[in-house]
DNA sequence: TATTCAACTGAATCGAAGT
DNA sequence: GACTTCGATTCAGTTGAAT
């Protein structure tokens, strides 16, 4: 079976998914049935009445019942997941703990949680417990010490004011123009989640070209947020109301343009650059010192890229690291040359080589 | 058995709450071992080695053994606890979720989970995951639909600027004086945890002169709080050298005078008065006209207290809620009387009453 | 005295590629 | 799979000494 970058299977998840080859897709979001178990209904102060999630895909006729479909759906997306993929899930404290065990274990490795906390939460009307203010989002690997999964972290970061993002993410509910409608003007999904949610899973755990998977699709904001960050789709979805708001909301989605999907880079996927290759271009001549960040250690540069400190020699990192007694050391960033304003590490010699200015 | 209002027991969980009487405990708070499964030595980017958890208390030979074990003091903290207490486990991803499922399996049921957002969490120096920046709190009653459990709301809400207190919750680690040394001079305890969480919990889900049992009490924070919070409390605790500086540091301790004590109050504890209550004070006045907040409705005051609107008649919150078509109406917030400065609520002449100036 | 700076630290499931 | 090599990676808060 071959799908296209925009695929909605209009079925059974368990169905849809088992139709799905092994270890095709990249990354997976799925946002089940949280299993509300409300009581009855709710009414705010004003006697308006609260629009609860009573649709007939939230109930189970028990906690086991529950388990055991969390545990196939999971199951089989483990299945279709690649080995360097990882899986989303998100829920509330009525669902998140059964979905977190299933997680831990069918052998997934879990990553972080992290938390949406919404600024603008509905209150707790009856004053009997604390506005219920977040969701939870478990992160996990395929497995314990697999391959490497895809994490953007300097993209994350750069998101995040040139700080590392934290675990948890503070974002709106979806209101207002972005929540789709019935041909009634009534809202369509009592539970869609903002695409800004969507936006910053898919951007920190897949690349462009990546195939996502959803297998519980709803109205599609995972295959809106997908589309616009230039990621190919699969979404499951049994209402057929929903499928068809979902196709209209992404054929309205424009992609961003591929220049747009560049983001910060990781270091290590920069083209590595040998310290010989410095000397070799001229930034720096054999018998030239390099000093660590203080100054108060001093090596010379030898003409085959290798350091010399009294009786220690080796590579910029190995004698970076004899030098402070340390298991380990980064020499680009240790080593510092002499320039007009003082010392400069080593590593401004090297960005000059990577941009061709060597 | 009898326990004074101070009680350390220096033993093991299981069997130390087997030897506590059935429904004798008011609030528990747990700060189970974690189970963090951690790999080798973790270092900063400045080669400096990270002080990990390794101690053999949080070691558990499987997922198996970390569920059974978790059962077994939940349990007992259940048959412990009385019909309106309440239980608090804090966690974080690696065990949160097992907890979460055990405590509904055993018939508790989940109020909250609440996130102890760290305003100063350690960073993630290897740049693999998001910065692990929170904690979970499960919050849960004894049963669903049981007797009524504490929780002070509006001590709450006023702790958190007159708005309600949501299931976020930003505190800083517990570092510097508050962190209890041993006589070498070094961090007691790897995980101990910041007061302030504490006090929060305590104010939120117990009242003065309750019993607070803590199954795992390392170095006494639920003691300290417990006590400067007017609480009584037991705490469990195998580590003797944890239990000896527990007991110094909460012999430290001053409790707040009683009057300190006294909390918001929740409108319902306060005596209910009569609408005829206001009637007799002459606050208003039979034929009196009462307004509902648009002015557009207008009944009248009878003298027995009752309303009569049009055809209707009846209690103040009757009349009120047939003139909306509303199910109900707290006709104290909904029927205002005319003033020098426009319209009020007739909830302020019940306040009058109660303060004593009727 | 006010301000600046270096050093230290906290429940952490913490790298990846090549030989 | 074990081992080696290269080299990437940190934030808020506190403490205490130096300026």
């Amino acid at each position: 079976m071959k799908f296209g970058p925009e695929t909605i299977i209009e079925g059974d998840c368990l169905e849809a998914l088992a139709g799905l080859p092994d270890k095709s897709v990249d990354l997976v979001f799925a946002d089940p049935p949280y299993n509300l178990q409300l009581g009855g209904d709710l009414l705010r102060p004003d006697n308006s009445k609260v629009d609860a999630v009573d649709d007939h895909w939230d109930q189970f006729a028990s906690f086991e019942a529950y388990d055991s479909f969390t545990r196939a759906w999971l199951k089989e997306c483990r299945r279709v997941l690649k080995d360097d993929g990882t899986i989303w899930v998100i829920g509330s404290y009525h669902n998140i703990f059964r979905v977190g065990v299933a997680v831990q274990d069918l052998g997934f490795w879990i990553l972080n949680d992290v938390i949406w906390r919404k600024s603008n939460p509905m209150p707790n009307f009856k004053g009997t417990r604390f506005t219920n203010a977040h969701e939870t989002l478990i992160w996990a690997a395929k497995s314990r010490g697999g391959k490497r999964y895809t994490f953007n972290y300097d993209a994350m970061k750069m998101a995040n004011d040139e700080l590392q993002m934290r675990s948890d993410w503070t974002l709106p509910l979806c209101t207002g123009e972005e929540r789709i409608k019935t041909a009634e003007g009534l809202k369509a999904h009592p539970t869609q989640k903002p695409e800004a949610l969507l936006h910053r899973v898919i951007l920190a755990a897949s690349k462009p070209g990546d195939v996502v998977l959803d297998p519980f699709f709803g109205v599609g904001t995972t295959g809106a947020a997908a589309k616009r960050l230039g990621r190919h789709f699969i979404g499951i979805e049994r209402e057929a109301d929903y499928a068809a708001l979902a196709r209209q909301r992404i054929a309205a989605v424009i992609p961003a343009a591929p220049g747009e999907l560049d983001v910060m880079g990781s270091k290590r996927a920069e083209p590595r650059i040998p310290f010989g290759q410095i000397v070799e271009a001229g930034l720096l001549r054999p018998g030239d010192k390099l000093y660590c960040p203080k100054g108060e250690r001093v090596a010379r540069v030898r003409a085959d890229g290798s350091l010399v400190l009294g009786e220690l020699s080796g590579s910029i990192h190995k004698v970076g690291a004899m030098a402070q007694a340390a298991p380990a050391c980064n020499g680009w960033t240790y080593w510092h040359f002499r320039t007009d304003r003082g010392l400069a590490p080593i590593d401004e010699l090297r960005a000059k080589v990577r941009a061709g200015l060597g």
